[in-house]
DNA sequence: AATATTTATATTGTATACAATTTAATTGTT
DNA sequence: AACAATTAAATTGTATACAATATAAATATT
């Protein structure tokens, strides 16, 4: 570990940085999710755990927490309410008491159809080539595998 | 406007979309920069505002916020909480009463030093090539870059 | 000069996020 | 079986984010 040459003032530039664009860009994009899924009457992550439900089926909270990364202090909250909304069903389980299972009600399945015009809309809205949504995907996903190691 | 082939299934996966792992990968990157920052008593969005105000310079709320993709709402009552720290003076401008001059402490000024070990830190724990770093950066600058003209 | 428009912050309200803790159920050990 | 350790959700507390609105100051218009 030998002393970085690099000084202070190059280290901490925001330019410098890779974090910086990932967080900026993160939330600009999901931003202009906002006036799409309004008419679907879902926040982003809300829109994310029904992705994860019409493509995977029922789980339970833990398993959508993996998959989203969330935990459950994000996801309880945010689950009664869509519950509330009458789009997913929140029951203990039976076999696991510790469990609460979430399965769709056929007003969250109904709404994968009118979902299916979000990403269309936002791929036109983002302009990415096809083939750099491609590499920004795969360096994304090689820096999430890495850091679920530790 | 043709009628998209793609179906719905297709298109709502969650390994499809280009936002869901960018808005998973900023999540859990900047979780990582916890233990480090928490070092210095900064949250990730505060050590981005220490980071600007040691690049550029004083600024006011408004240019801080154009630079870090923040708005009022967010940066007014965490520049308040950062005034309390000692680590900013908020100062409303003379010249024009409407704006509020951010300066850096003596204090705030000196936190640089202990910083420059946070991005030397995550550089270790993120273990992401130089290449694929400048590559990721270069492609998330481009989609910040585009997602402003509109 | 008086009024309208624009601009810069601040405030309000809603929705995440997540660390840390709590609670309850299940599994592992002796 | 009894107790310890682990696991799954829920809860608590703190800190963003941002849309919408409010407020006040500066600028533009008539």
């Amino acid at each position: 570990m030998s002393t970085n040459a690099i000084p202070a003032d190059e280290l901490l530039k925001l330019e410098n940085q890779l974090c910086f664009p990932l967080y900026a860009c993160s939330k600009e994009v999901v931003r202009r999710y906002t006036p799409f899924l309004d008419e679907l009457g879902l926040t982003y992550t809300q829109y994310l755990v029904m992705m994860a439900l019409w493509e995977y089926g029922n789980t339970s909270v833990g398993e959508l927490g993996r998959r989203l990364f969330l935990d459950s202090g994000t996801l309880t909250p945010m689950l009664k309410k869509m519950e509330a909304k009458g789009l997913l069903r929140r029951v203990r389980s039976t076999e696991d008491e510790r469990r609460v299972e979430i399965s769709l009600t056929a007003d969250g399945e109904a709404l994968k159809e009118k979902a299916a015009r979000v990403p269309i809309a936002m791929g036109q809205c983002l302009t990415v080539s096809p083939e750099d949504a491609a590499e920004l995907t795969r360096l994304l996903r090689k820096i999430l595998d890495a850091i679920q190691v530790d």
